[in-house]
RNA sequence: GCGGCUGUGGUCCAGCGGUUAUGACAUGGGCUUCCCAAGCCCGUAACCCGGGUUCGAAUCCCGGCAGCCGCACCA
């Protein structure tokens, strides 16, 4: 077994991660979070609140999974998402429809599916494998479609994508940030994508959960304020120059933003923030790297783009986290389709006087001479530049039609004029974290196997933040006298709040055993000292030491080393083995 | 979606036309004042699903589903 082997498998049985509908013969794409998954999947997005909406005030919202079909019109979901396919009916090998027939029509994205059908037959296209007969042209589209309510008056969509659902509320969040740039919201949930064929795991699924950022800045200031915080940490970035020689260059933030290897602060300033989110989870920093786009492979909306890519054993580099500036491609589209209005006003530090030329056409003059068109008209006066309403003559155009007009029915005046501030289109810098991968990195890169006394021990080294057990309580043996002393200490570490697990099956080291692989990080264990001398023993799953504490200390000291404020070692009087002694 | 390989208790595996379906580990109960998967006793627990061939199918054939590997796909 190799070791992802090893961590799948360990994963199924120890309740992370469960193939979904197991009982009635599965569906690739999809799996069940067990107990232990759920709660560290939780603990996971509860540390990506922490950074992003605690630590950067990023408003979060929750919009339904389902959206209606305009949406991914404006998105370009149901165009871009959604391919045309044929099949060959001899060989069974799938195409692209539109990629067929790319020589013979300049723009194939411009026909329907039929018409695509019908260009291929007309030019007696065969499977470029085996020549043979290719089918009807049908639309492989990876949204989920359903029907919203009853009949099939609305067509709705599984989101592909969380992301939609802070653009579509921009007026919305721009009046709750009151009017003013920049802001953020964020979602964490589902998404959904029907992948044609998902493989490896939970790496591709057809059902997964999406933590997205949608950072509104104003695009003439793409500094971040708090950008000297991140200026100094030292990350590898694999930039597309990089890429060409094939090695990431290791530099700092601030090294990296004045050599122009990322474009700008503000998405260098998240890049980081994504860095130090993935190392609280516990992402190990030697197999994790920043890897810019190529500009042929950035997407549809985006300008640039960094993904934050892991090493997995047997996977290679796997793409976890993806930074990009999607510019204003969002807000634009669907500003357009829905024809709202979705620029924010930002006003000048100080208002700019301006001159500015008046045109005042003579309306006493002009309505009884044009009756209803002179409305018309004087508009078109207006629109007129200055140095046209010069000359003997003026002439304007009105529904097609010549007018001649002459100047001194229009009077011309400069004035003074204040401009507070201007119409601008927010650009949005969209971080976006693919959770159930995280996790699966978590236990990946948290795996470890060491030997005990010739025995393989197989430890998930967690951080204490993310693990979904942080202490077992531990009766040295099933009797009475032990358990009594040992359910109070339970009892006390849950009123605390703590993820306590109780364990009485088995020898002792086969549940320091059990607890390692699921990564508990600390055991209490009481025994008959603790009769006498009212202390326990907290042992560290790391190390497999031991240190000796008072009851009424365990939980205080507990708490101390989950949150790292103490040592281990300092935490007690160290336990010496009994074969040492 | 195409092709190849695979599918037996929770896990790993034996059985390859007739067995009360083998075993190990894990797990539950008991014994053992027992700090790193010890020992002994007892127990729970499986042939992926559906058809077919056959007197008889876990075993052979077909289809489906799932997993792995290649190809394609991955906005």
């Amino acid at each position: 077994m190799d070791k992802n082997e090893k961590v799948n498998e360990l994963a199924r049985r120890r309740g992370f991660l469960w193939p979904a509908f197991e009982l009635y013969g599965g569906a690739a794409g999809f799996f069940d979070y067990g107990p232990l998954g759920a709660p560290l999947k939780r603990r996971i997005e509860d540390i990506w609140r922490q950074f992003f909406v605690i630590q950067e005030g990023f408003a979060e919202i929750e919009a339904p999974t389902i959206g209606v079909e305009g949406i991914y019109q404006a998105s370009g979901h149901l165009s871009g998402f959604s391919d045309p396919l044929t099949s060959c009916k001899e060989c069974k090998e799938i195409y692209r429809a539109d990629h067929l027939i790319k020589h013979i029509v300049e723009v194939p994205d411009a026909l329907t599916n039929e018409e695509i059908y019908r260009t291929i037959q007309e030019n007696e296209i065969g499977c470029p494998e085996c020549g043979g007969e290719l089918s009807t042209v049908y639309e492989f589209n990876l949204m989920f479609k359903t029907m919203i309510g009853p009949g099939n008056k609305m067509t709705g969509y599984l989101r592909p994508e969380t992301a939609q659902g802070m653009f579509i509320n921009f007026p919305r969040l721009l009046r709750h940030f009151r009017d003013s740039l920049p802001f953020a919201a964020v979602q964490i949930g589902k998404s959904y994508r029907n992948e044609i064929s998902p493989r490896q795991g939970v790496i591709r699924l057809r059902e997964f959960t999406q933590a997205e950022a949608e950072i509104f800045i104003d695009p003439r200031d793409k500094t971040h304020p708090r950008f000297a915080e991140i200026k100094e940490i030292k990350m590898k970035f694999y930039s597309q120059a990089a890429q060409e020689t094939g090695t990431e260059e290791e530099m700092t933030f601030g090294e990296a933003v004045e050599r122009g290897v990322v474009a700008h602060q503000m998405l260098a300033y998240y890049v980081a923030r994504t860095y130090q989110f993935l190392l609280a989870v516990g992402v190990s920093p030697d197999k994790m790297r920043f890897r810019q786009h190529k500009a042929d492979e950035m997407a549809h909306y985006a300008a640039d783009c960094w993904d934050a890519e892991v090493f997995l054993d047997r996977l290679g580099w796997i793409e976890i986290v993806g930074v990009a500036d999607r510019t204003d491609f969002d807000l634009k589209a669907h500003a357009a389709t829905s024809k709202v209005n979705l620029s924010v006003f930002v006003h000048y530090d100080r208002p700019k006087k301006r001159q500015k030329i008046v045109v005042k056409p003579d309306f006493k003059a002009l309505g009884p001479r044009f009756k209803g068109k002179a409305k018309a008209v004087a508009e078109a006066l207006k629109a007129l530049p200055p140095e046209k309403l010069q000359g003997d003559k003026i002439t304007v155009l009105v529904d097609g039609e010549s007018i001649e007009i002459e100047p001194s029915l229009v009077s011309c005046e400069t004035v003074e004029e204040e401009v507070r501030g201007e119409e601008i289109i927010p650009h949005v810098i969209e971080p976006s974290f693919g959770i159930d991968r995280i996790l699966y990195t978590v236990l990946d890169h948290s795996y470890y196997e060491d030997a005990v006394d010739g025995e393989t021990r197989a430890v998930l080294r967690f951080k204490p933040a993310v693990a979904p057990i942080e202490v077992a309580v531990l009766p040295l043996m099933d009797r009475e006298e032990l358990i009594v002393p040992a359910k109070k200490i339970l009892e006390e570490l849950r009123i605390r709040g703590l993820r306590v697990d109780w364990d009485t099956s088995g020898s002792i080291g086969r549940r320091y055993r059990r607890n390692d692989e699921v990564g508990t990080p600390y055991e209490v264990t009481v025994d008959y000292e603790t009769l006498e001398l009212g202390t326990v023993t907290i042992r560290d799953r790391d190390s497999m030491q031991q240190v000796r504490v008072a009851i009424e200390e365990v939980a205080d000291t507990l708490q101390s080393l989950l949150s790292g404020k103490v040592k281990f070692l300092e935490a007690g009087t160290l336990v010496v083995p009994a074969k040492e002694k």
